[in-house]
RNA sequence: GUCCCCGUAGCUCAGCAGGAUAGAGCACUUCCCUCCUAAGGAAGGGGUCGGACGUUCGAAUCGUCUCGGGGACGCCA
């Protein structure tokens, strides 16, 4: 249950006994707006209503705040203090038995408290990471893998059957030159000699494939096994093998970073399976395309373009939209009501044409579908300084090299932390101190801390006990119950928002409260009632930690 | 030129479907372990919320303009 709305509930209704008693006169009500207070000391909840019911009442705000206060001290019985402040707020202090019986709400839910229904079920798929196989995923992937993973989880917590799908294209453009790179490298060419291929793949990984291939190895990837014909012009078995290889060491990548895909869908079969061609009739029948300079158009700009765009191009291929659309109206004939594309934010401009497309088509496909979640850059420091090299990779940092220098959970942490919209600034020396300074730890260390404590206390014979729990009545405690009674609704708002850095944020207020707690007040002590209210409380406190830390895929250890 | 994102403490960033003295971490100055892990806590200094105008009882938050920084604007993918 979440707090803020049963007191819009109790708000909503005290408004309308009002009016019934004719107290109010308002023909109509404000949507209810209840907000934590800066100021703790103003009480648990405040609402402006009063302020905004100032006009229509045509009386002063703090009359009409009047008005609602005997109203509501009259039906509900759930506040300890009641009063007007200021322009005309109404704060709202609850008893302590009432945040106190919040509890065991939360420890009978378990693993499962914060999440909701709020989907009921419906289906959503979220596309991310979506990186072809030229190389080793960088640290621009990382992002949107830790992103869209969290995204895909937060879905599951709120009640969505969620679908998560890596798209790749296995035969264009960039994978020929990939197979050439491969090729040239299998002939003895090195970057720079005049036959080396324009824009070739440098990479070390480049050299290490060529290796692999002449060998004769073979690799497994998306279920099939790849075996290298050793043949230095069979380009297309050189393409066949990288493609598969470079497929592998991205599963392990992602594996390594615990995020797992139900679906990979490759470009290749939307032609093999005459998707592009059917949805390019399809749109051309609909009427919004025209042939010009031997190229056919599609008129974008009927759906808010700023300029019509090529389609079909006059060598007769299709621009690289054009599958795309295919692929989404697949999407949405697999019966996904929400998709959601996870991306860097250098794609922007391909989320009209796409949507464009769609509309073209006819399909009964709604106006904002699909939804895009767009995550900007990240740059990564060392030593104050911005690393841009990577062994393996030549030009940029990899995933990889990131979780085998700070680990998995820092990794996902710093991802995590900023909202996708900021650029990110990655600094590994603090994603490695193991220290407080650390974020990831700080977090993680409040949940080895608690686990410490119940140790301690089985050995002691004591245990959590909620018929204590009127004990609970410090100003610290009571912080500590309010933080984890307002988890849901961080959960719903990051989830519905498309943003986990709230979690993380989260985590860190409610560890601070912990620690805090934990310095002032000893849990284990001589008073055996009181020791077992805390221990209650601290169970409720781990079990959110845990689901938060969940919701990032980060460990939640028992002891460090 | 058009579009998108960002501009809040020295640094990295929260806060932004408007609300009551603007927050955290790092860095800096002090202090706290005979006691459940000090990977912790307490206290302190540090701000024209890029700027201007507008809407409002009230703007870091909304609108317009403007100045910075980043990204995207292809018959490349």
């Amino acid at each position: 249950m979440i707090v803020k709305e049963l007191l819009r509930k109790k708000l909503k209704a005290a408004l309308e006994e009002c009016r019934a008693a004719g107290t109010l006169v308002s023909a109509e009500f404000p949507p209810v707006v209840i907000e934590i207070p800066a100021d703790p000391a103003h009480g648990d909840f405040a609402t402006n209503v009063a302020m905004q019911l100032a006009r229509s009442e045509k009386k002063a705000p703090r009359v009409v705040a009047a008005v609602i206060c005997d109203q509501l001290a009259a039906s509900v019985d759930i506040f300890e203090k009641l009063d007007i402040a200021g322009p005309g707020f109404i704060n709202f202090r609850l008893k302590p038995g009432f945040w106190q019986g919040l509890i065991s709400g939360m420890l009978s839910a378990g693993d499962s408290y914060g999440h909701s229904a709020t989907g009921a079920g419906r289906k959503v798929q979220v596309e991310f990471v979506s990186a072809n196989p030229t190389g080793p995923l960088h640290i621009g992937h990382g992002r949107g893998a830790a992103i869209g993973d969290t995204l895909c989880r937060l879905f599951a917590a709120t009640g969505w059957d969620v679908s998560r799908e890596f798209y790749y294209n296995d035969a264009g453009q960039q994978i020929a030159n990939l197979a050439r790179s491969v090729q040239s490298r299998c002939l003895g060419i090195e970057p720079g000699d005049p036959t080396w291929p324009e824009d070739g793949y440098q990479g070390e990984y480049i050299v290490e494939l060529a290796r692999a291939y002449l060998a004769g190895e073979s690799v497994t990837a998306d279920g099939k096994v790849v075996t290298a014909s050793k043949d230095p012009q069979d380009l297309d078995g050189i393409r066949c093998f990288a493609v598969a290889a470079l497929r592998r060491e991205q599963d392990l990548d992602l594996q390594a970073f615990d995020v797992s895909f139900d679906n990979y869908f490759l470009e290749s079969s939307l032609y093999s399976d005459g998707l592009v061609e059917s949805a390019v009739q399809r749109i051309i029948a609909k009427g919004h395309t025209y042939e010009q300079d031997g190229a056919l158009w599609l008129k974008t700009t009927d759906f808010g373009d700023d300029k019509d765009r090529v389609m079909r191009k006059s060598d007769g291929g299709y621009t690289y939209f054009v599958p795309d659309v295919a692929y989404h109206l697949n999407k949405w004939e697999r019966g996904f009501v929400r998709v959601v594309n996870e991306q860097g934010a250098d794609h922007h401009s391909t989320i009209t044409r796409v949507r464009a497309g769609l509309q073209a088509l006819d399909a009964g496909i709604p106006l904002g579908w699909p939804e895009y979640l767009l995550h900007q850059m990240v740059t990564v420091m060392r030593g104050g300084e911005e690393v841009k090299i990577s062994k393996r990779a030549g030009s940029y940092v990899t995933l990889r090299d990131l979780i085998d220098e700070v680990g998995r959970d820092a990794t996902r942490y710093f991802f995590l932390m900023r909202k996708p919209d900021s650029q990110l600034v990655f600094d590994i020396d603090l994603a490695k101190d193991q220290s407080s300074d650390n974020p990831v730890y700080y977090v993680q260390y409040a949940h080895a801390r608690i686990c410490r404590i119940f140790e301690s206390a089985a050995e002691g014979n004591l245990s959590a006990a909620a018929d204590q729990a009127a004990l609970l009545v410090t100003v610290e405690e009571l912080d500590i119950i309010r933080k984890c009674a307002a988890f849901p609704e961080m959960v719903e708002a990051a989830a519905v928002n498309f943003e986990p850095h709230r979690i993380t944020t989260f985590l860190h207020e409610l560890a601070a409260l912990l620690h805090c707690f934990y310095n002032r007040h000893r849990v284990l002590g001589d008073d055996r009632n009181l020791t077992e209210a805390r221990l209650y409380l601290l169970a409720a406190v781990r079990q959110v930690i845990a689901n938060g830390l969940a919701l990032l895929g980060v460990s939640a250890p028992e002891r460090m």
